[in-house]
DNA sequence: GTGAAAGCGCTAACAC
DNA sequence: GTGTTAGCGCTTTCAC
């Protein structure tokens, strides 16, 4: 309760308050008896350094900001997404003794770039962590770079980029599910496009044309229709494709709202899921577990992402080494109820 | 980007760094005019404090540490649950330009206490919010009590304590629930009960019990059936109650989970709901709103709860005053599908 | 009202 | 290998 400082272990040591500092952070040059002498010194008085004094010589702190879009009704997706963020984040804080802020915040705020110069002005933490939607808006990244605050970007739109950043194969994983359903003898693979503004959107209509063409399978404008990742667009995608005469057997979605609502629609028709037609999103947010049958999709790796984003920052921080990196996680595929052998 | 320091303010607007000091912290003293050339100083400087440096004079953090269990695996309800205390805590920090520590643990792993000590020592929030279970820990309390840090228990199981608290009315809002079922007509209300660790579901059940009592109903076992949280157990309680010849017309349950569970099983049934058999639950899990007919319920007010707890800390922390409080933050009923007219 | 000086508890240079 | 001396940027006495 007394608070110990550096002062008391280097005195019951018989030490300078130096060499504590170079035990407690485990720099060479002292000789194994005295590193002995503190740690017993300080295991018996129960010392733990003051961040703050450390911070303040040290000119900076061991803080990873993650800073995301704060909508402001938290709907159930954005809740599992924000607390995946949060665990991969912690998991690398955890070890290296860095603690987390969190900042949630609205980007349609006017004063936005002055609030989050008070954060990093103010709170100085050591590297920020930028959730999409923010990692792809330039005003908010260069406001944030022009504090010399190093920053990883998660899923920022273009790759081509000179900032750091993490992202997900969304091509490829797209390419690896269309191929999947390919291989249960679907060859009518239809697909729900998502809103054309969502850039990573992009990347997965792309990996789907990739999947039918390593299938041997053509591509057809036909069995594209236009969603814009709403429910209700995935519905109507869903009326459009499910009634044609020549119906496809399968149906990707560029999300998993619109996929949910397509597996609706076939069910109201008397259609059977994934027996007559195999339906897949993309995302794995909740309700993907909660409807019957359960969906198939593609689970990003949020939590693993944030994780190698804050270890990037939390090494990155020694080394004066400013190289871009666009560093990929991969998505993984889940196979669950919704997608099956094609009909005969 | 260089970063600008209190002398530089100081000197810009030539006065000592004690009064800048003294303008920057809202003491007084300060002669108007003085006061606007500093002011003056810093919009033109753009300076901002350094927390570092203000914490380590201060002997104390701009920081709340919110602290609550991490189950491994987030199931969507808790995701819920965290967002939520965690926008209540927000609100309260943003106003008092608090920043938020946010610290998930496992009340399970055998040195939680010096992870704690730990991270009071090291970060020195300058209050602790404890969230449930954790809350009833009398282990983790008193770890966190030894520190001499300020700490607030969200939703305690007794309220007779001596520490702070914020706590929400269980049993009032229980009893204003069965009331409304009685005041629709139902006469045979049945009753699930939770899981006896669970202390506040206790309250819960009393609740029920002053609501009939109110309402000029009597009490019956034969319509209290025992759960213990889970989904399966309010499946189980429900096909014990629904099969009986002489059928309640309304169940309430002690949580969601349980509630849904019900609902399913009455739907199996063939029963209408509300039509024959309303069902309520407690808590509003994101599940009330995506099951069919939707769930009444009660809302526990999380996010107030978690604001008021900040509040408490952060004004608390100036004045000696240690007074134990249990402040109660009131939950709402919030009607859905779920309920309505007893059948005649 | 205002300022000078002495810390807060630590790290960073540089000496020894 | 280890200690000494300055700070880090602010708040706090306590003079004036």
């Amino acid at each position: 309760m007394a608070k110990v400082t550096i002062d008391d272990v280097a005195e019951l040591a018989g030490v300078s308050i130096k060499t504590v500092s170079r035990v407690v952070n485990r720099e060479p040059n002292v000789r194994e008896s005295t590193k002995a002498k503190v740690e017993s010194a300080i295991l018996q008085l129960n010392y733990r350094p003051n961040l703050s004094a450390r911070n303040l010589a040290r000119r900076r702190t061991h803080l990873i900001g993650l800073i995301y879009d704060d909508p402001s009704a938290y709907d159930i997706p954005t809740a599992g997404y924000v607390i995946r963020m949060q665990q991969g984040t912690l998991r690398a804080c955890r070890e290296a003794h860095y603690e987390l802020l969190i900042h949630p915040c609205n980007y349609r705020k006017k004063d936005l770039n002055r609030e989050l110069g008070d954060l990093i002005e103010q709170a100085r933490p050591a590297g920020i962590i930028l959730a999409a939607p923010l990692s792809n808006m330039p005003k908010i990244v260069s406001a944030i770079e022009s504090t010399g605050t190093p920053c990883v970007r998660m899923s920022p739109g273009k790759p081509d980029d000179t900032a750091l950043s993490v992202a997900t194969n969304d091509r490829e994983i797209s390419a690896e599910l269309t191929r999947y359903l390919a291989s249960l003898g679907h060859t009518k693979i239809a697909y729900i496009t998502g809103h054309p503004s969502h850039k990573a959107v992009a990347n997965r209509f792309a990996g789907y044309r990739d999947g039918l063409r390593q299938s041997g399978l053509e591509f057809s404008k036909e069995l594209v229709v236009k969603g814009d990742n709403s429910f209700g667009s995935g519905e109507i995608a869903a009326e459009d494709l499910l009634n044609r005469k020549k119906r496809p057997t399968a149906v990707c979605a560029a999300n998993d709202d619109m996929a949910v609502a397509a597996m609706g629609v076939a069910l109201r028709m008397g259609l059977a899921v994934p027996g007559d037609i195999s339906v897949a999103g993309f995302d794995d947010i909740a309700l993907a577990r909660q409807v019957y049958p359960n969906l198939t999709t593609i689970r990003q790796p949020l939590s693993a992402m944030a994780e190698r984003a804050a270890t990037i920052l939390i090494s990155g921080a020694d080394r004066a080494n400013n190289t871009s990196i666009t560093e990929i996680v991969p998505a993984t595929l889940v196979i669950r109820e919704s997608t099956g052998p094609a009909p005969n």
